[in-house]
DNA sequence: CTTGTAATTGAAAACATATTTCATTTACAG
DNA sequence: CTGTAAATGAAATATGTTTTCAATTACAAG
């Protein structure tokens, strides 16, 4: 089981944030989506159920979730700004749906191989990779899809 | 020896563009730089040698660029609008610098088995990835390094 | 339960980046 | 050459993100 809400609202103090309402409405509304979401649909999604939020709230509150290591990014889509609570602890990477945009965690990384024969080949000193794949969901790819995203 | 600003002057007449001066000072801005470029980078470079271009030319000059699938895009680093000439035709990915922005290629993806693979575990069909690896090349481990992004 | 205070908020402005519009210029086929 | 469709640049517009700042609020301490 993940990091819920609840835990979340205890790291945040740990680091001397504080928890409040609007920070708790980005948090239900990312935690437990299965798709990746840009600011502004993370933004419509809360303000849905709180109108008065502000945007800018979003954007902070993604900042800070950033910072504590608990947001992932996904590039694939869009404008290469989809954001995913991160669930898996360990180094992981995702499989991506490009029709509603689910995504789908994996943890067996077969990269560390060729990162070392590039760093040898290249002279690079590699810190870092990403990784990520795209396709069409099992939903999104019957004849008239139901993507998640179109759903509510 | 990859395609040269001539070879894909051929290119764009194959596919109905003209060539313009405009389109070959960016093709020379870019298409024999190691570093990955950003839309505004191109342009400064561009409009150094060619005062009077527009940043807008630039933007449809890449649009052009990538319709003939001779750009690559850089996600990591800035704003993940990295650009940079595609330089093998076959399939391949990058290694970029942090410090830099340079770029290298490799062909070898070892990622056929892994996708296969995640595509059984998912029901996902995959259509595609996406892969870089990040680190600091030779020159940007030095002491005091002399970034090809900052020289000139 | 107060109270004090530093953190947080939202509106608005500022900033950065990208795209559209349109009159003028230009490449190039004929 | 010439005619014409393509391309250009300035300006306007659109989109996305960050900064500023006065008002509000979480929460530690009493
Ligand atoms: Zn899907
Ligand atoms: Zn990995
Ligand atoms: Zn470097
Ligand atoms: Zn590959």
């Amino acid at each position: 089981m993940g990091l819920t809400p609840y835990k979340i609202a205890g790291l945040l103090k740990q680091r001397g944030y504080r928890m409040t309402l609007q920070r708790r409405a980005v948090l239900d509304a990312i935690a437990r989506t299965e798709e990746y979401l840009s600011p502004a649909s993370i933004y419509e999604k809360v303000a849905r159920k709180n109108p008065g939020i502000g945007l800018v709230t979003v954007y902070r509150t993604l900042e800070i979730l950033a910072d504590l290591g608990l947001l992932c990014k996904v590039h694939t889509g869009g404008n290469c700004r989809g954001y995913l609570m991160s669930r898996p602890s360990e180094h992981h990477h995702h499989v991506v749906c490009s029709g509603c945009g689910r995504v789908v965690d994996f943890t067996d990384c077969v990269l560390d191989e060729l990162e070392k024969k590039l760093s040898r080949g290249t002279g690079f000193k590699l810190e870092n990779h990403l990784l990520e794949f795209v396709g069409r969901c099992p939903d999104c790819q019957k004849p008239s899809p139901v993507p998640v995203a179109a759903q509510q």
